[in-house]
DNA sequence: ATTATCTATAGATCTATAGATAATGC
DNA sequence: ATTATCTATAGATCTATAGATAATGC
């Protein structure tokens, strides 16, 4: 069963999925199309119908892999550093902020929800399950990165500061 | 000068921005073209560019106008209970939630920065000047509306809750 | 005369399907 | 035989310009 030839159906799929999320990331969402990702595989536009539906399929791939490696992260950084929210949050934002398209594209609609609670649970425990505090926490950090990803901060706005506030706020360092 | 015919010559411009207004809150971004906005008024879509000179500047009209009108919600709270973030959060939560498709317009691009600094300046003077502070709470409340507006949240989350949670890390109350 | 509007249309796209052709695996 | 691919194309859009026509203001 196993061997040379495992899992040879999708050997193309993997590789049209791996060039959307290139273009995706260099380009922006408006070079997402289905002829430029066929082109930019060697393929006509036609032939990915072979390999998926439709073009919200390939879409739908690219922001669920997406949210399964924010979950990666958040759990690597939980383990380095159990009960930190300031290590979630900087874990979080540096992961965000270095797939900016790819982010947008898993925050900007709902998702499959045990994968979204998989990947929220570091932060509940590190905020010692007080739900709506994390909750809250979890919007901070989110609007953050949506805010430096679309410009709205000042040029000259500290925003190393901002991010140590809000880690601040909700998890005060007690001395 | 002013009298009966006072701004005559924008009086048109003035309704394709209303039309382009409804259209966009009805049905998304995807529906604001310029064909159904030149419809919606009763016109053809090339008359519009005797009104605008394109269409981004039909975008920029209505975003700037939804900022201005922010900057108002959140004066008019400043005024009615100084000093109070929690009221702030409540009328930018308020407004926001009331017109989703073009709070996304605004929050989505950078905009002027002088018209940006007016709409934060009740937050600055409410959280006392701290501007790390200021800076992470306006996060937290864009962070909180864009997950409601996208769905984030859990449908048996309590949101409210959240709210509560955040407005108390950022502005505790002092007993 | 000037302004607003219309018709017609250029010039670009897009997603997706139908049917033919080449390549591969038995 | 089956699968992947291609060409050709349907069917929808879009934004924006050119030039003709009607309406308005002097």
């Amino acid at each position: 069963m196993t061997g040379p030839t495992a899992r040879p159906a999708t050997e193309r799929a993997h590789q049209i999925l791996a060039a959307a999320r290139t273009l995706l990331e260099r380009e922006g969402p408006d070079a997402l199309t289905m002829r430029r990702l066929a082109g930019s595989v060697g393929l006509t536009a036609p032939s990915l119908y072979k390999h998926f539906p439709d073009k919200s399929s390939v879409v739908h791939a690219l922001a669920d892999a997406m949210l399964r490696e924010t979950t990666d992260v958040l759990e690597a950084a939980e383990s380095a550093a159990p009960g930190s929210f300031s290590a979630l949050a900087t874990a979080y934002r540096t992961h965000a902020l270095a797939h900016p398209h790819l982010y947008r594209l898993t925050t900007g609609h709902p998702l499959p929800q045990d994968l979204e609670e998989r990947a929220a649970a570091p932060l509940f425990r590190a905020l010692a399950g007080d739900e709506g505090r994390a909750r809250a926490a979890w919007a901070f950090a989110h609007g953050m990165v949506v805010m430096e990803l679309n410009g709205r901060f000042p040029t000259d706005a500290d925003v190393s500061a901002a991010w140590a506030a809000g880690i601040e706020a909700f998890a005060p360092v007690r001395l």
